[in-house]
DNA sequence: TAGTATAGTGAACATTTGTTCACTCGTCAA
DNA sequence: TTGACGAGTGAACAAATGTTCACTATACTA
């Protein structure tokens, strides 16, 4: 058993109400019937980092709870533990998202961008107002439309080029309008 | 402001800490120095459906917490928002992780399958111990080697195919052991 | 001007909270 | 058998919690 006996359901309460719950509520999770079975369970994952206590000596979920395991390259064989703290540590939605407020999902309609492995169907993570790098891929307005382009110079001259020989760049004429810039790709399979 | 003033500051705290503050602690978070101006705030954000309160009456985030506001097709243009609602109340991590225990997270090294849109450096959401469908991305062990392929049937035989012309397909002569089907791509820019 | 919402203060209260103490019961080793 | 030990019970307690009440100041309307 890889985590200890009645945590996943302290597990599944929180993913629940997104809150963990108080000694008395563990209780009824575990079958206890005093507070102190559980306060003694409860000091047990914490030398286990699956709970911690913050600032204010409050119960918080510790490093190991969210647990998402990393393993190495696909390539190099199944489980080579590298850089494993990576995200384990921090979860995947603080790892994609860095600025929520600006943060915005869509979906990719067209194939322009399909060289660039960013196909019809996948999702996009775009953060509003800020300005794109050379390279980066963006979501710029065009002819009063939105389109999906690498973020290019030619010279001290901006433009856009799609990933996919079908299209040719464009040389914006007046302004030109970068709506936002790609941050993730995300894919998911409907399995 | 898209969100209420004095709360983003909550929002942050419960970042941080994986907890919502105490009333006490807003007064902090917020600068007031009556529990009641916080918990009469805090009857606006249950108004906003910022914050709720679960079964046992407490404070837990509410719907449009987490909000990540999601936007039509790229194509389509900027603002249309059909299936707002889909991720915005779930979540990020619980919309791409099912089953945690079984999730393994790691990065693809190979071009084999760069025709399905799945580069190198991409990460990859596996889940573990499932039954592969026709179709599905599976990691399959070939010759004590784990690589990233197409799970496909010719007749009743099951075949193992690269996305790229520069692989042919794999036919398995004895067992075939596939380690996990990929449920989902992501591709981080770090920008 | 007077009157009335609105937003904040400060104090109070019953509950719930984490934590601790003394005790019981079975298990295993000496 | 005896003794130590780990794991659970049940009760207790101070501190922290959510909620309510009475009061004040400020802004706005009639």
């Amino acid at each position: 058993m890889t985590t200890p006996k009645y945590f996943s359901s302290i597990a599944r309460f929180y993913r629940e109400r997104k809150r963990l719950p108080s000694y008395r509520e563990m209780l009824k999770l575990t079958g206890f019937r005093s507070t102190n079975a559980v306060y003694r369970l409860v000091e047990r994952f914490r030398q286990a980092d699956l709970l911690t206590k913050d600032a204010a000596g409050k119960l918080i979920p510790g490093k190991r709870f969210r647990e998402l395991r990393i393993l190495g390259t696909v390539e190099a064989g199944w489980p080579s533990p590298a850089e494993e703290e990576l995200i384990d540590t921090i979860g995947l939605e603080d790892w994609l998202i860095h600025n929520r407020e600006a943060t915005y999902m869509l979906k990719v309609s067209g194939d322009s961008m399909i060289d660039a492995g960013i196909r019809p169907g996948d999702m996009l993570l775009v953060e509003r107002g800020r300005t794109p790098k050379e390279g980066d891929v963006v979501i710029a307005e065009v002819d009063q439309q939105w389109t999906l382009k690498y973020f290019q110079k030619r010279g001290r001259q901006t433009i856009l080029v799609a990933a996919n020989k079908k299209y040719s760049p464009i040389i914006p004429q007046d302004e030109l309008n970068i709506a936002a810039v790609v941050t993730a790709v995300i894919r998911k399979y409907h399995t």
